[in-house]
DNA sequence: GCTTGACCCTGACGTCACGTGAGGCCTGAT
DNA sequence: ATCAGGCCTCACGTGACGTCAGGGTCAAGC
């Protein structure tokens, strides 16, 4: 009973010869014998594991992970696959996220974002608000001025009251950012986490809408881009709005992920 | 104006300075200036194009699509971004195929019916699991030990992280459930269908898979006919075990039909 | 017995985006 | 002068193989 060699085997299983060499290698899966010519040689139950093998490697278990989940019993397989599958799932949720993030990015270059971008600036600075709705008739014209409206009336509930306490709030959170700033602390050290916080705090409520990862980290993605956040922060410290950026992704994906 | 050193960059961005020395190795960002001495000195421009980068490499490009990506005008970026999003759609899917697959897989782990069961009681009360690695010891023998230890340790994360949050809540929706019994609340009124709604997400986490209107309710039956369950309900309050089950069935019928 | 071609082996380097030192120079403060 | 803390350039390690390179082995046909 001779067995199968490397190329029946990989022929079969539908892996290639240098698969199974690194399987031998890592002794994931050793070969039924070796003849004295050096020729691996696999039987029926080398066939078996390599199935389970190739099973778990589907899933994406490492190779590591798998001799460990082959060496175990039912009960223990159950806990991987158990743990394995929370990871896939958080995998789903995140390229979920990414892909909404892409048609935001595509419809903003297509130029039909003028209205998410007009909702960020919500409650930053009803000046500029009023320039940059002047500026969006100028570009797009009339047609738009339904749009804006409809803005309007959603911000009706902003009252001038609030704007006062929400202004101080965000600018107590820029302070804070950019002492931590010139005193040089990391983005996830404590302090500036507690910053975020809060900061995710402000947004949730000044967006009236929850901010989840992608929507927080490119917030703070626009504060570096656009120079109308720029000019704000970086007026107040050199650099800042990158360190806002960063925080603000940093905290999004320790917190928020 | 000698712009920022590497480290402050790093900073700033929340990048390694490894990660910015590669980024030069690459030639994906170099720095704004190279002094005499060798340091790399970034301005803003460097700055902004760091952000760029990022961006992308959340997205999942990889630096060399990266680069390519920068180099290129809207049409082109809009393009990739497409080809982009459709890789991560179809991972989406694959990812949400292997975790069907995972769950058969789990299922046909547990055609031992013992298996469903303790699964069910997992998180629920330390004491009943001992009870129930008694039962397997006395009907398997000693050499079961090294198997339960083994197990043991590989679901240690469950019992010691997550068991006082998870059973922590379960407590607080058992006792809201027995002040709404005493104030002889219809298992449909708003107060009880919130807990209801807590009780449902409750058992999504602790079984690790979604709980259809079957499952919830046949699970609430049980809390009634298993003698284990339901003299954890009455001991807190007469009838909680009926009353639990009564308000899941509901919960069940009318939100998850 | 010899050639041919398909098969086998063992190294060993390349992939990708950095992490992690080692070893040594530069700079600013004491 | 010393020292800490920056900066630099190698250079190896990661995971799961792909891809040669160089050389031995086997079955079949001549």
């Amino acid at each position: 009973m001779s067995g199968h060699t490397v190329k029946q085997l990989a022929r079969m299983s539908g892996v290639s010869v240098r698969t199974l060499h690194h399987y031998d290698e890592v002794g994931l899966l050793k070969p039924a014998y070796v003849g004295e010519n050096g020729y691996r040689y696999y039987g029926r139950e080398e066939m078996l594991r390599l199935q389970q093998v190739l099973f778990h490697r589907e899933l994406g278990f490492s190779l590591e992970e798998i001799a460990h989940v082959l060496a175990a019993k039912d009960f223990e397989r159950v806990a991987a696959l158990t743990a394995h599958r929370a990871k896939l799932e958080a995998e789903t949720r995140r390229y979920r996220q990414l892909v909404r993030t892409i048609d935001k990015t595509l419809a903003a270059l297509a130029g039909d974002a003028k209205m998410e971008e007009k909702a960020m600036y919500r409650g930053f600075d009803p000046e500029k608000q009023a320039g940059y709705e002047r500026e969006l008739r100028e570009k797009f014209g009339p047609e738009m001025q339904g749009h804006i409206d409809h803005a309007k009336a959603g911000m009706s509930a902003w009252k001038q009251a609030d704007f006062d306490a929400s202004q101080a709030e965000a600018d107590a959170i820029e302070a804070g950012m950019a002492q931590a700033l010139v005193d040089g602390l990391r983005v996830d050290c404590a302090a500036v986490t507690a910053l975020m916080r809060r900061q995710h705090a402000w947004v949730v409520k000044s967006w009236n809408r929850p901010a989840p990862a992608v929507a927080f980290s490119g917030l703070g993605q626009m504060y570096v881009d656009d120079p109308r956040f720029r000019e704000r922060y970086d007026r107040r410290q050199d650099g800042l709005a990158e360190y806002m950026a960063a925080g603000m992704r940093s905290f999004a994906d320790r917190e928020l992920g």
